[in-house]
DNA sequence: GGGAACATTGCATCCGTATGCAAGCGACGA
DNA sequence: TCGTCGCTTGCATACGGATGCAATGTTCCC
């Protein structure tokens, strides 16, 4: 009757709409929309009509016009930069797929020191975002992200911002470096030195501070404690040659495992030390080149899978209950421990 | 007059809409939309008025109602995986922000072995994406993408999906797979080999036949030609150890860097030969990695920003014109000669 | 058998912006 | 001075689906 060409799936052509759709079987428009409600009024048997038929006419909803009808998006937009740490494509794809299960495609937005931030906020408010995940260790003013959350769930994951309470997912930063310290403590290494990456971003704090304590509860002695200006691998070789021509240190505490492998090869390479025997070498994250042979690093394990759950489990709560409180949540890690610290260790064999 | 609390911006309210900043200010809801347009009828004292207006009132416009009435997204989809190969997560970096320019937010969507892709493209449809950019080296069937993508802008960077005429662009793997030949035969290495990652990709067809042709052409010989199954450091490993114990070869091509580092740290530390001296290795990217002294890695560098640039431009073509045909679209690269392969090669300096 | 409670369905309207159309207005030429 | 043209502006409606409410049909119980 109308311009169906015929009655198979239409490709080329303009999208069925519900309207049409209903139109062709005769029922209501509501029915086609009730169809795709799950939990909405409607008999099991016209609904299994409508999907058939929508199977058959390729009939899909337009989530746009979904979106302004409802007000809900089911987009969540994350905040993202620092792609060169492998830690961060890592742990994105995995809570991309984490917010797939809940229904929310993953809206990213790249804040990169050249981009301008602002503008990447002012989309996330236009596109209606139900949720915003900040992972981006790039600092972010407490007021613009508060502009840019307000009134949607909110997770900051791995970082916290300074002033501004919003519920965060972070790995236990405080366990982890308390547990490297005792490590090269157990390792009989007195001599101890810290790599920071980006000085102020809270992860380094919280592991800076975690460090040096138990360094100084241990009885060992600080030697450096440098920042190596940012996570690259670059800037860990940096580090390391500037600390090997400084005092002697038998353990070097790197702020994850990119500045630890940049490390690790500067002092074999260039400052002509063996590792671990001269001086052992720790990170943090336990990313896939930790595991390298090379490398073998001993590391604190971040655990993705379970950040990624508490992540998402902290959005859908806060989707069901708006008011909800902020919270913090750290997630307890695991330290690894390989050849970069231990000679005798036997390396995990390569499948 | 309404429930506008007070004519400051208001935070934790719902958002004010455009009919509500004209009752207010005395227009119409056409002259604030037009404020917003560029190019639209109005005068300039207007929009200057509504704009300043909006600022201060903290309105913009409603993304999601915007898109139901124009049928446009202002949204490209980018269809991923393989994130663990460095390569990519500094391309789909680099090209959100490409995007980013010509006013396209990226909605990825992260393809893995595991996920269900047709959910994924399902998604890609329902949101309406204007333009889909597919880098995914993932089998996709041609039947879905060609479902998926019908009727809006197309892009495949660093692949083609056989039988399936789309708009590609790719980084010249001819044209570097020769390169690495033609530098073997330079270097009077006359035993080679290849290692492939996933075999049956595009990208990685193009570099086998193209270096298989060319070390054939001059007179060299192809010692081994193995696959690693996957572009991975473990693979690479594998690979290597494999061709070690097999007859003896003075060259590898690796068919990127991931899987060259994870060949040179074996042939090195397990196989107990001497890299450039004894085999010569090169990879293929340029990612990061290649530039660590300890690597030092010969490869064909992918020109990032070129392939970039070239896909959004593409894109904005096919936005403006949407029946431009199909185009294929080879970018040129460039070797970059480093250590693995040449013994006096002065290694670059970390700055 | 009558009436009430419930399950289905359709109707009408709303979500917030874009845009074709016509009305209003000033400028300009005849 | 009048008519015409062009620029601004507002009005009305479309975009495609969700949902409160009323209408209808069904079931169940006394």
């Amino acid at each position: 009757m109308n311009n169906a060409d015929d009655n198979t799936a239409s490709p080329r052509g303009k999208p069925l709409t519900a309207r049409e759709l209903a139109r062709l079987m005769g029922v209501s428009q509501s029915a086609v929309s009730r169809a795709f409600t799950p939990g909405s009024s409607i008999s099991p048997e016209l609904r299994q009509r409508i999907l058939k038929a929508a199977g058959e006419l390729d009939y899909q909803p337009n989530a746009i016009a979904s979106m302004l009808s409802t007000r809900r998006s089911n987009i969540a937009g994350i905040v993202v930069s620092e792609m060169q740490n492998p830690f961060y494509p890592t742990l994105i794809e995995k809570l991309s797929r984490g917010l797939q299960r809940v229904r929310l495609q993953s809206l990213m937005f790249n804040i990169t020191r050249g981009s301008n931030i602002e503008e990447q906020l002012v989309a996330l408010r236009q596109y209606n975002v139900d949720a915003v995940i900040i992972i981006s260790a790039t600092v972010l003013s407490g007021a613009s992200v508060q502009w840019a959350t307000d009134g949607r769930a909110a997770v900051l994951v791995n970082r916290t911002i300074p002033d501004l309470p919003l519920t965060s997912v972070s790995c236990d930063n405080v366990e982890g470096a308390r547990a490297i310290a005792d490590h090269f403590h157990a390792l009989g290494r007195h001599r101890v030195s810290y790599v920071a990456g980006l000085p102020h971003t809270s992860t380094n704090l919280e592991r800076q501070n975690a460090f040096v304590t138990r360094v100084a509860e241990l009885g060992m002695r600080l030697i450096h404690c440098v920042a190596a200006g940012e996570y690259s691998y670059e800037a860990g070789h940096r580090a390391a040659l500037e600390i090997a021509r400084g005092e002697k240190t038998d353990a070097i505490f790197f702020a994850n495992d990119i500045l630890a492998a940049g490390g690790m090869d500067a002092l074999r390479e260039n400052a002509g030390l063996r590792v671990p025997e001269d001086v052992a070498v720790a990170g943090f994250d336990d990313v896939a080149l930790a595991r390298w042979p090379h490398y073998s690093l001993t590391t604190f394990r971040q655990p993705i899978d379970a950040i990624v759950e508490k992540t998402v489990s902290l959005v859908t709560q806060q989707l069901e209950t708006p008011s909800l409180p902020p919270s913090r949540n750290p997630i307890s890690g695991e330290l690894v421990i390989r050849h970069s610290t231990v000679t005798e260790w036997s390396p995990e064999i390569i499948e």
